[in-house]
DNA sequence: GGAATGTCGATTGTCGACAATTTCCTTGAC
DNA sequence: GTCAAGGAAATTGTCGACAATCGACATTCC
């Protein structure tokens, strides 16, 4: 499956300055349907095409210019994805979101983190731990650093990524980052969402104690009230924005 | 997302001799691309392609008689699903089974489930119940007539999706029909699995039992040690085809 | 002999054109 | 004025052709 995301606000170990064994690094064997996939996602994400709007296939092949049929398999990516959705000699339409829908799709990640993070404790994270760590005090630099909330919507979803990443089974990931970006779509729509990014930043470090400490339970118990609180939260917000749009 | 599965061996609640509201059976409005999909997804199951195979789109298209695009497109759709693998210019592959991959697979099965059931009880089961009666007995009906096996594991991956779709989250049921195809291709390439099928459909009374009581924890742990026991008997019989092509 | 390099056939990647379908606006009747 | 039928415009669905890319085999050079 394809990663959405341009991998900023995240956080990498890897040393940045010289690479020891290529001399280059290896230019992006990415086809054409990748980088449109991409382009796409990123303009959905950013806002600028609104939820429930058509895809024009030609004029995004316009636009772009490339022909259509590599737009229209990369809007069947992003179909996988969740970020668009498609109906039968209709074409593409950008997904829509509902607060019940989305309800939903927290109630959905919480049973799917608390497995992963119960796998990943009970398996050992010692390699993901500090993963986790370097990701947190991304999740303060860019609190602190006033980024957008692009940004921060993209480090949080990357903690959480991390968690099934390292679970072992990776089911959970391919999961989670087909739901990961429709959350996504929700959060930035929403708009403004954390009155305090720093003091959200905060509520990462109960789910890392756990995992240091390997309780289990606690672990479970620490990203269910997390994803929990999330969840009242941003649906709270949500019925806000459509009660505002649709009295 | 695409309903891959033709609906034999699933017990159909509604009238067959005369339909109610209309005259006529609403002739189907899928595209090529789906019926083509639909095609390759039974070619898949019924084992006629070997996971690992490539897909040739050239082939493919040449012998269904269409072009290569709804191929492509079709190919696309099953990707999704589980039931192929595309690797870049070099085209997609049947998604090939291993035994590590399948007890992944059930692991998280065993997961969504989970979580499926105690929802199916919490909210109550009223419509859903009779539908699972009427599974099981469509269970029995194609253990006893001696079906083949493909008919078995239909039957048996169905009533699974019944308890997703009763769930409430239809997120559940999504992720489910992702998963169950792969789970469904796995069982195939087994082959001879069950030694006695009416015995095999016999192990979903307890699950019944569990949810017309209204008890969730015993319905939580009916169907854990319904899916753990598949699992290990399938992961058992899968690793012994293995070592048997590869020793 | 062995590793690197060049060549070839086959397959995928992309394209522009045409057919089929849907949508929307016009037109007409009541 | 409302509603239905009809048709034009725009959009998607499908196609065949050509370009790009891959894996395998033959070739060359050490």
């Amino acid at each position: 499956m394809l990663s959405i995301w341009t991998p900023t606000a995240v956080f990498d170990p890897s040393n940045p300055t010289a690479s020891k064994k290529s001399r280059f690094q290896p230019l992006s064997r990415d086809g054409l349907v990748d980088r449109v996939a991409n382009l796409l996602a990123e303009a959905i994400m950013a806002g600028r095409i609104r939820p429930g709007a058509p895809l024009s296939e030609s004029a995004i092949a316009r636009d772009m210019g490339v022909s259509r049929a590599p737009v229209r398999e990369a809007a069947r990516l992003l179909e996988s994805s969740g970020l668009v959705e498609y109906r039968t000699n209709r074409g593409f339409f950008v997904q829509s979101v509902s607060s019940a829908a989305l309800d939903n799709l927290y109630e959905f990640r919480i049973v799917i983190e608390r497995a992963a993070i119960a796998r990943l404790v009970a398996t050992g994270a010692e390699e993901t731990l500090p993963l986790l760590r370097g990701q947190l005090s991304e999740l303060y630099r860019v609190a602190d650093a006033g980024e957008d909330m692009v940004c921060q919507v993209e480090a949080d979803m990357h903690f959480h990524r991390l968690i099934c990443q390292g679970s072992g089974n990776p089911r959970f990931l391919t999961v989670f980052d087909q739901i990961a970006n429709e959350t996504k779509l929700g959060l930035i729509l929403i708009g403004r969402l954390y009155d305090d990014a720093h003091r959200m930043a905060e509520t990462h470090e109960p789910i890392i104690d756990a995992i240091a400490a390997g309780d289990t339970d606690a672990a479970v118990d620490a990203i269910d009230y997390h994803i929990g609180t999330a969840r009242t939260l941003v649906c709270q917000q949500f019925r806000l924005l459509e009660d505002k749009s649709a009295p």
